[in-house]
DNA sequence: ACTTACTTTATTGTGCACAATAATGTATTC
DNA sequence: GAATACATTATTGTGCACAATAAAGTAAGT
């Protein structure tokens, strides 16, 4: 029953978890601990502990472990300084190359945008919200630039766990349309400055940290983690 | 005498060498060999490949080992069109805020260029071509888009010593003109397009694969390599 | 009572031995 | 002679035991 989850699993559901916001800041991931947890051996939970550090979904410390970031004010506008940056940089591109397929499949999905907002479908709303600024990452094609922008969105949605006003997690209908216009037009000036618009906006609705300190232990927390990745799993292959 | 080498030793040892170009592409990396070159533990080895791995300075399979990354004119291709989002983002944002101690920073980094440049000083024109293009993603004064841009000229000095014609490594100052006029008018547009077309004009210097498989021996190469780093460490450090 | 030095305890780091896997070489068959 | 199946060798991956280090606790001294 009780899968003993290989090494990619393991990252899946440590890097989920701390995505999600649900482990609060400044916890320590005893390499132990997680072992027993997740009944793995402690290299292995070493490993992905140390990848996990070099992309900097947690801070390791040498000699003294592993911890869950614990972002100020200050490290949350960056990151939104340097979305502007890459971003803006991306519609700029995007805008000089636009091509008819592309231009509709943005219209498509700001179609499906404009419909979850239309039936105040939260969830959804954030979910596409997000998928818009991936989206129009994966139409410069290049993988660098899909690799940063993944980088930036995880850092990102930890951010918004944390600071962000819950009511206001979505980004704004109008905006993107704004950028999808400058877009159609072919217009790079336009788009860029739509872009960054649209992400200072998002930024002035961070709150200086609301949430205080989540204190469940790690143990619950995450074996409904693995509960919920392990479900996920089962239903994309329902039998073998 | 001979330094033990820490870890982060090796690191700077094997990063530099890779980046330098010496070491021919799709060379095999054994991690015993490497062990011994460096007389350092099996396992110090193996951490700094998966970490340069990480890194994408070189490839690394699954039970198969590590290899000096082979790229293709695509690839380099791909490098400079990531560069033209990021660093015409980069232009953009510090056109729309350059300070007067900014402004007289690369005006003074400019003449030196220009002084190399005049007295046909090459190793110093090409290091200094570059570090204009740091100095620039500096002056955001953000972490994320100095990593990114460490990461994007780390890539693109390896692809130099392998497609770039060697007589035109270094940028043209003409082009940095042009970006530093539209960056002291204070025209994010102007910025982001000079220095697109500046490496538009960069990239055209590509040339299918010149240089074949270099061939001599891992020993020979890396032992140069540590005896120049530690020749550096030294200068650096003349008595303790 | 507070600080300081020391002892104890817990946690991370590392080398080693063995297991698993891929690469290589060899013989046999058609 | 070429190809396939098998055995051999080399290389990478992993668990374990111990070493090194930091944290916590304790007692003594001012």
């Amino acid at each position: 029953m009780n899968t003993p989850l290989n090494e990619q699993s393991l990252y899946d559901v440590l890097s989920g978890t701390l995505l999600s916001g649900r482990l609060g800041a400044g916890t320590k991931l005893g390499e132990q601990r997680l072992a027993t947890i997740f009944d793995v051996s402690r290299e292995r939970v070493r490993k992905v502990l140390h990848r996990l550090g070099h992309e900097r979904l947690i801070e390791v410390f040498p000699n003294r472990g592993a911890f869950v970031v614990n972002p100020s004010l200050q490290d949350a506008r960056q990151v939104y300084e340097a979305r502007r940056i890459v971003e803006g940089g991306i519609a700029w591109r995007v805008a000089g190359s636009l091509t008819r397929e592309q231009q509709s499949q943005l219209r498509s999905h700001f179609a499906c945008e404009e419909q979850a907002h239309r039936h105040s479908n939260r969830a959804e709303s954030i979910r596409l919200s997000g998928a818009f600024h991936i989206l129009l990452a994966e139409m410069t094609g290049n993988d660098f630039v899909m690799r940063q922008m993944q980088e930036l969105v995880s850092r990102n949605s930890m951010l918004v766990a944390l600071f962000e006003d819950d009511s206001a997690a979505s980004c704004g209908i109008d905006e993107h349309e704004a950028i999808l216009q400058a877009l159609e037009l072919h217009d790079p000036a336009g788009a860029a400055s739509a872009m960054t618009a649209h992400l200072s906006l998002i930024e002035t609705r961070l709150r200086p940290r609301t949430t205080g300190p989540r204190d469940s232990d790690l143990e619950t927390i995450f074996t409904a983690a693995i509960d919920s990745y392990v479900a996920d799993a089962a239903e994309q292959a329902p039998e073998a």
